[in-house]
DNA sequence: TCGCTACTATGACCACTGTCATAGTCGGCT
DNA sequence: AGCCGACTATGACAGTGGTCATAGTAGCGA
């Protein structure tokens, strides 16, 4: 991901959405964070006074964020602007990254929403804001290849939850055959829904 | 769920898949477990000698029973054999809990592959193992509803990874609606998979 | 040079975790 | 009765967590 060498903060966030989607909220320490994105401890209580729970929330903000753009970047990079190719370009980042890191690392908003529980209601807000983030412009983005407005939302969320659930089952089996069997399998159905000029 | 009072091992195992799915793998305690069974803390050491890597593991192993076993009464209890009735039973349950006893809990299975890092490789593969005990009576099912074999696997691997997302996206938005979409989407690709007879 | 602000650096605190060790209790078998 | 195994009941330990308190440093405007 865009590991630019911004200021410290910028830093820890990043490296708290690592660790978060590698080890999950409760697991990662804050010392951790600190020491993965090499700031000083006390950087942690000058730069986010709100602890832990206001680091996690910007981490799974900043992770929304990185999703949403990826769509734009996505439909640029498409071939053919269908749906399915799309949905193909999502699953394939991660496919790439399990192929060439191993599977240790999942979606960090997912691992936030699962164990939310150790913090406040803030972080379950974050993560509900964060999936927002993402799906607006994927959905749009359908909208755009010809998708009636009315089911872009509703394939942009069966999108987002096969993605998400094709994360799960690919990590717990440390195979990809679910990524890009979910691929195969719902491809038909999204291109079946942009309604055909001709 | 099946809360029979059996013996206060199986509460236990019960117990902790329950807190499991609310709070994640490293935020429920070995303490917290015991005293939510309502089983003494020395029973710990006692029943689970593996320590709270072989409680987890068989917190997992008996939720994807769960889950296969699941399958069967579904089937039954269809009124159409169709693959689409048989994911919205699966999506049914999931959506009842959430009106009746909110969103404070997900899949134990989900929340274990999410964070095992906690614990060792023992917990993924029971993760793994507990995925398939699940997908393979539904693959099955499939298959007797007239899906072609060589697609009823792919199928099931498509239901399980939206139903996991959607369960995902509607616990972060505090919304049914995620899941009441994937069923409204999926459930025509379902049924076209199934050999017509006519 | 002074003084102020931003940031860094450590140490301490308390709560809590998983695990172990040691007794204690109870029931049934001989 | 006597004994033994299964199970229960506590206490302690070492480690780690987040957070707070305090002090130190660097840069910069006046």
């Amino acid at each position: 991901m865009g590991e630019r060498q911004r200021g410290p903060r910028e830093r820890m966030v990043f490296s708290a959405a690592q660790l978060i989607r590698r080890d999950g909220v409760k697991a990662t320490g804050m010392r951790e964070v600190a020491a993965h994105a090499g700031a000083p401890r006390g950087s942690l209580q000058h730069y986010f006074p709100g602890g832990k729970e206001q680091l996690v929330g910007e981490a799974v903000a900043w992770a929304g964020r990185y999703a949403g753009k990826r769509i734009a970047r996505f439909v640029e990079g498409l071939a053919e602007p269908l749906p399915s190719a799309l949905f193909a370009a999502m699953v394939a980042q991660w496919t790439d990254e399990y192929d060439r890191d191993g599977f240790g690392a999942g979606c960090p908003v997912a691992a936030a929403t699962v164990d939310c529980a150790c913090l406040g209601d803030a972080t379950r807000e974050a993560v509900a804001a964060a999936f927002t983030t993402w799906r607006t412009p994927l959905a749009e983005a359908l909208a755009g290849m010809g998708v009636p407005a009315d089911r872009a939302g509703s394939l942009a969320t069966l999108m987002i939850s096969t993605l998400e659930g094709a994360i799960l089952l690919a990590r717990a089996e440390r195979d990809v055959r679910p990524l890009t069997t979910v691929v195969r399998e719902l491809g038909p159905l999204l291109d079946a829904a942009v309604a055909r000029p001709a």
